[in-house]
DNA sequence: TTTTAGTACTTTGTCTTGCAAGGTATTCAA
DNA sequence: TTGAATACCTTGCAAGACAAAGTACTAAAA
C-alpha cells in the first residue's frame, strides 16, 4: 500500500519463506527466535506473528518434529528439527526454486 | 494442502508475479491474453482470475495505461503499456530479487 | 518481596492475493 | 442463428503475512 521499496521486498518473500525455514532447519535444528536471527542476519526480515504460525503448519504436515529444552535464561525452548517427510520436500522446492529462477531469466531475456 | 510438487511451486510463485508482468510489458506493450502466453511459454502457469485483476491494481497504482485496439478477430484487446512509474518500481524490484536470490544462497551456505 | 527487564512462545484480527468458476461481449464461419 | 474462438471482468473463498496484544518463565534490581 504505501511506498516502493519496503513493500516491494515484503511481497517478494512470500512463497519463499517456508523454503528457507526448511533449508535453515536442514542444517541443524532450532529454535523460533534462533530462526529469526538468522533470517534476519540473511536479510529476510520476518516477524513472530508470520514465523510461528508458519512453523505449525509444517510440524502439522509432517515436515518438522519439535523437543522442548530448557534455557539457563528464561523460558524453555522448542527445538525444531526437519524430518525425512521435510527433507523430501525441500529437495522438491529446491527444484521449484531453480525452476522459478530460470523462468525469471526467461522473462527478462 | 494436497500432494507435493505442483503445491510448491504454485507457493513459490508468489510475490514474483507482479514483477513478472512488469518485467513483460517493460519489453513491449501487451494485452492479458498474450501476457498469459508468455508467462505460461516461460513456466509460470497463471490464470485469468489472477492476472485480470492484478493488472487493473497495477493500473490503479499508476504503474500500467493502458489503450484498446480493434483486433481483426474477436473482440477489442486492452493494451497495457508499462509507465515511468512503472519503471521505477520495476528498478526496486530487480533489486530486490536479487536480493532474495543472494538470501537463499547465504541461507543455503 | 515486589517490580522490572529479558527471553520465548502464542493468538487475534485485518488485509492482500491467488484462484476456481461463472459471466459478458465481439467477431466470423457454418 | 447458432456455435466456436477470442477477450475481458467479477464474485466468493481460502491461505498467508503481519501488527499488536497476550501469556509465561527467569533473574536481577529496588
Amino acid at each position: 500500500m504505501e511506498n516502493g521499496a519496503d513493500n516491494v521486498r515484503s511481497q517478494m518473500r512470500k512463497g519463499v519463506l517456508e523454503y528457507c525455514i526448511l533449508s535453515i532447519l536442514n542444517k541443524k535444528e532450532a529454535y523460533a527466535s534462533s530462526i529469526l536471527e538468522e533470517l534476519k542476519s540473511a536479510n529476510m526480515i520476518v516477524v513472530e506473528g508470520t514465523l510461528y504460525p508458519l512453523l505449525i503448519r509444517q510440524k502439522n504436515q509432517g515436515l518438522l518434529s519439535y523437543r522442548w529444552e530448557e534455557s539457563t535464561q528464561g523460558p524453555p525452548r522448542k527445538y525444531y528439527c526437519i524430518t525425512d517427510k521435510g527433507r523430501e520436500q525441500l529437495g522438491e522446492m529446491d527444484s521449484a526454486w531453480q525452476e522459478i529462477v530460470e523462468t525469471i531469466k526467461t522473462i527478462k531475456e
